[in-house]
DNA sequence: CTGAGTGCAAAAGGTTTGCAAAACT
DNA sequence: AGTTTTGCAAACCTTTTGCACTCAG
């Protein structure tokens, strides 16, 4: 967690910007909810708890400047806010995402999946990818689960 | 293409719609730019040029009507903007996009690249897949054309 | 002192909604 | 008449921006 702010710091430091308080409440909250897909306003909220005087704003700007430095990924599940997603550490790639359409419960798949797609696009199209979203929606074991006793009823 | 209204107009009727003449010029809209991923505001410029006393809800009410049914698949690249796209006639799948990070221009694969992944997904993962969206964001053909010359300058 | 960073409030941009008028059955 | 659909304007919601203030070097 400490080396992960740490290191976090050295890639602000690096491209000349500071870890100031608004900014390591906000990087601290994203590392604490990793698995959560926060949107801005979560975000918000959640720094908000322990450093009440953040304006919005700074969160947004904060959001921002992770996304540049690719820090963070900025994401769009289609409900009309962005989400941000702390990038693994070393990920080359995106990882894929699993929304289930029943609870909206959203799942992440780190394995790279694509590299055979990926190959065979860059060879068909010509197109030369830098990277790729992919998002599954359908319905998760939970739901599925749920779905065969109320039918058994 | 008159036929293709012809069955639209049917889709709406079987799910007790009107094919009215507001909705009939935004499906001709589609029908007539099917390759260029139109947002709402572009849907609605175009329709205007032929029916100039449509309303801009309208439109929206009407490309959510055929997102509702399928018609169309409402999309996302990221850019702000929802982006309306017409199914194919008959896939099963929902086709995959190129978009350039140069230019912004957006080409399609039609192909479905994904059947082996998602039987991995759906077994792997336990999950019941129901639709996908798969985006590659890279440098299109021409771009890199383009950048080629620069560089040999 | 100077520039980077912040908070607030206002503005912006895309989308949705309320409502009365219009269209159709 | 009754239901659906429409156009307009207002409302809404997320995100961005302008500006004065603060803080660190």
């Amino acid at each position: 967690m400490e080396n992960r702010v740490e290191r976090i710091k050295k890639q602000l430091h690096s491209a000349s910007y500071k870890l100031t308080p608004q900014r390591e409440a906000t990087v601290r909250v994203l590392l604490e909810n990793e698995e959560d897909h926060l949107s801005a306003e979560d975000v918000y909220l959640l720094v908000k708890e322990k450093s009440p005087e953040i304006g919005l704003a700074t969160v947004y700007r904060t959001l921002e400047l992770l996304t540049e430095l690719k820090i963070v990924d900025k994401i769009n599940f289609g409900d009309g806010v962005s989400r941000y997603d702390l990038r693994k550490e070393g990920a080359a790639h995106f990882h894929h995402h699993l929304v289930c359409i029943e609870c909206g419960a959203v799942s992440e798949i780190l394995e790279d999946l694509l590299k055979d797609v990926e190959q065979k696009v860059e060879q068909d199209w010509n197109f030369e990818i830098k990277y790729h979203r992919l998002i599954f929606h359908g319905i998760c074991e939970n739901c599925k689960e749920n779905e065969k006793i109320i039918d058994e009823e």
